[in-house]
DNA sequence: TTCCGATGAGTAACCACTCACTCACCGGAT
DNA sequence: ATCCGGTGAGTGAGTGGTTACTCATCGGAA
């Protein structure tokens, strides 16, 4: 009787990039309370006590998957460059382009779903750094676009959250709820870029700003 | 040593009722794997074994809590009345503010999450008869309105899912994410339905849509 | 007396986590 | 070159506790 050839050794550094790799794929699959440890040590391809020896409990694993992975900061300094030339359409075209393309993945938009719903102690912390950027940021664009003069007098927070509204929302309905896109991205992108910023009303019946709120 | 008293009998109905209630809250609180038998009878004050005279699995609970929540008509009336009269503010008012509103609960927003994220085989129907509806009435809206001539030319569909996506994705923010609210809910609505109709930028360069796609 | 709502006490399977232990590898003394 | 002992990656076989679900039985109301 022979015995099964020993796995090749490799670095806990290693080890440990493949074994969050492999956990990330399954909790933004199936949650956190929906994935066990065992299914997580055999798809990194090692035992259930393995596990273990790296992080000490599951949820400690969970809070490195969440702890780890950062925000892109690439696409800030474009949105910035665009922003210096005041050239509104590119900025938020690149906003809505950057999270509404081809080939996304849906993992880390699950994973912080979960991680809210679940009310994860981490959660809080991994929306500020993928999504609470993106407000200020936008938030800050609008404001100074306002004492421009350019655009109209808004909540400038407000109004940032209604333009990733639009973009979140179109990936929730795509990537979480399976409803199937009718329009390329690129389509889909401008569309919301143009509604957003000169809305769906043809002849605007002024030039100054609606200030007042009318009565509802 | 006493034996507890027998609790009061109650109708399967009723008693089922209660049973759902219970049910729901936890689902909507913990998601489907979060939550145990125990912890549902516990909550609805009977056995847990009495959930299973009930319901035969716990999945089965769970699919009867997404078949029975139906969606509201009275706003779809209200709706259509408005529509009549061509009064684009109410008809987008009337639909944001159903959404954002002072006690609304967030146990549907959160039991639909789960359902999506944890892959439930009725999570499509429940999201049909909650959301998808919207979607539909508002587009078919939208898509008159164009043909009067009063909007610009856009995808129906696609100005319909932007214009709720500010809204669910406020409620997200605010019930799901816990993100506070620094305006009154009458401003926040107003506030959507002002940029979704009348866009951000001060003077629309010109009358006529805007139905070509600038480059990007 | 006869239902039927209701339950306590299970049961097998599964959960996160532990433990005693085996090797592969490597650096230095022989 | 070769042995040798320390280190740490790696595991099989558990641990106690929990899970969804079952069943024999009880007792109040019709």
């Amino acid at each position: 009787m022979t015995r099964p050839p020993r796995p090749s050794r490799r670095s806990s550094q290693e080890r440990q990039a493949s074994l969050i790799q492999a956990a990330t794929r399954l909790f933004a699959k199936k949650g956190f309370d929906g994935t066990t440890t065992k299914e997580i040590a055999k798809a990194a391809g090692i035992s259930e006590a393995l596990v273990f020896k790296h992080f000490p409990t599951k949820r400690a694993l969970y809070a490195a998957i969440l702890a780890e992975k950062v925000t892109v900061n690439e696409l800030l300094s474009a949105v910035e460059e665009s922003a210096k030339k005041r050239d509104d359409r590119r900025v938020f075209t690149l906003i809505a382009g950057y999270r509404i393309r081809p080939g996304v993945d849906p993992t880390l938009l699950r994973l912080l779903l979960f991680s809210a719903l679940e009310g994860h102690e981490l959660s809080d912390m991994f929306f500020a750094k993928h999504h609470k950027i993106f407000y200020d940021h936008l938030a800050a664009y609008i404001q100074t676009r306002v004492k421009d003069g350019a655009f109209r007098q808004v909540d400038p927070l407000l109004a940032a959250r209604a333009f990733i509204g639009m973009v979140v929302h179109h990936r929730l309905l795509h990537e979480i709820f399976g409803v199937p896109m009718d329009r390329s991205h690129d389509d889909t992108v401008s569309t919301y870029v143009d509604v957003f910023l000169h809305g769906l009303v043809t002849a605007p019946q002024t030039g100054r700003a609606r200030k007042l709120r009318p009565r509802t």
